[in-house]
DNA sequence: CGTTAGGTTGAGCAATATCAAATTCGGTGG
DNA sequence: CCACCGAATTTGATATTGCTCAACCTAACG
């Protein structure tokens, strides 16, 4: 049987930084050295950082999806990231800093220690790739915060769901984890009821429409975006651009 | 006629920083070098910074407000982020960065430049403070976005306004511009509705129940929050807390 | 097989939007 | 001082979107 798409890449944190900065090989060496550390597993649900609570390390994530959330008093929960293979959670470069959200495995997660890149970013003499491409990596983060805060207050739910596959597409295909609009999405219609600010029942319609439109496929935590165009209109979805340097191919 | 609250404060960019970090009497100087600067002045609805244009300058608010903005093909606009007297516009350490939202002013704006206070924020060693403040004031900048999302998300109309009044007053106070939760508000209810993803006719029903309701007044852009910890209630409003760092008094 | 989590459906409802008109308010020119 | 103007606010009526509740279905898994 065809995999269609890998859970599990190698060189995931190369793979995204190095299209975010040039990186040289003392740098890529860097990235493999800490994607070669031992591994710290979550299960599905179990919390990696807890609002307000000291940061006591800098994870990447190897394997698994997590979510960033904030929930009020009588229940009412809202996704505030999604956090994918290759993003960092806990990446703070602050001192004796306090988590701003709750982290939770959304999946069964698998992390790396990467005390290493916040040394990097730091000391900029001698790993200025990877102090840029963090840089950028931040600066990205902060434009897909600003598009879910657009997203929630101004789209209607089938914009809200066209622009969020757009992104997680986009966010997954730049670490090879989509080609084609053809992804793995590991998530309920509960949870993502909880990213875009709308009811479970009301995403399901939503979905269905979407269906019945030949927009998408989305079956047993498979996506297929069958109208790429269609839903990049519909949800007015631009990629982020975050400096006007270039990478080099 | 005693003015309940100035306009204008000098030392406002020192007021601010130093409630965020431990500033040396150096430090206090550049600081308050940098609010003796020529003052740029832009006009209401001006527009400060462009989205996806370089950022050419870093700027400090002196007065006025501005605001950051999206919006969408058929002009729905949704604020993304308040900027107050204090606040910067652009200020940013990635390389050739370009805008991620477009800045506008919402009153007239006097600006002073701040390329010291980027250059205070790299080099670590002799403005250590400085260089703790911006951080601190960052990831003060990120919890209230993330706060506005999960408001956009998850609130009702009542609870946005509620939220978003108290963590106005909340940061003014911080600069000293409102005390007793008596604080001018220059916004027009258009602007509230874009602020929380409203119309601009549920603003103003949401307003009157909270007058009805003997919660606030406001009225010629002056708030008066009369019963702030009810409106902290409802609007499960919390203040940010970065850093498990205290600052010495 | 039975159990269970997740997905689907329908009916009714609540929150909020839209539209259109009326009113207030702060200027501004006469 | 007054009349007028435009912007902002307020009001009423109606429409729509999306929510809630409750039931039912399906598929995976032990």
């Amino acid at each position: 049987v065809l995999r269609v798409q890998p859970n599990f890449r190698s060189n995931l944190l190369a793979t995204r930084l190095s299209k975010l900065a040039n990186l040289n090989e003392h740098e890529l060496g860097i990235l493999s050295a800490i994607e070669g550390k031992p591994k710290y597993s979550f299960p599905e649900n179990s919390r990696i950082l807890n609002e307000g609570h000291e940061i006591n390390a800098a994870y990447v994530i190897i394997s698994g999806w997590a979510y960033l959330h904030r929930t009020l008093a009588d229940g009412r929960r809202q996704l505030l990231k999604v956090v994918l293979p290759g993003d960092a959670i806990g990446l703070c470069s602050r001192s004796r800093p306090l988590a701003l959200t709750t982290a939770v495995a959304l999946t069964p997660v698998k992390t790396v220690e990467a005390g290493e890149l916040l040394a990097a970013w730091s000391e900029d003499g001698r790993t200025p790739g990877i102090a840029n491409a963090l840089e950028m990596s931040a600066a990205e983060d902060e434009y897909y915060l600003l598009c879910h805060a657009a997203r929630l207050g101004r789209q209607t739910a089938y914009e809200r769901m066209a622009h969020l596959l757009c992104e997680l597409e986009y966010r997954l295909a730049s670490r090879g984890l989509s080609s084609g609009g053809v992804f793995l999405l590991p998530m309920t219609q509960e949870v993502l009821a909880d990213v875009l600010g709308l009811s479970v029942v009301h995403v399901n319609r939503t979905l269905q429409q979407m269906r019945r439109e030949n927009k998408i496929e989305f079956n047993r935590g498979k996506v297929s975006m069958l109208d790429l165009n269609g839903l990049l209109n519909a949800g007015e979805f631009t990629p982020p651009k975050v400096s006007a340097h270039a990478v080099a191919g």
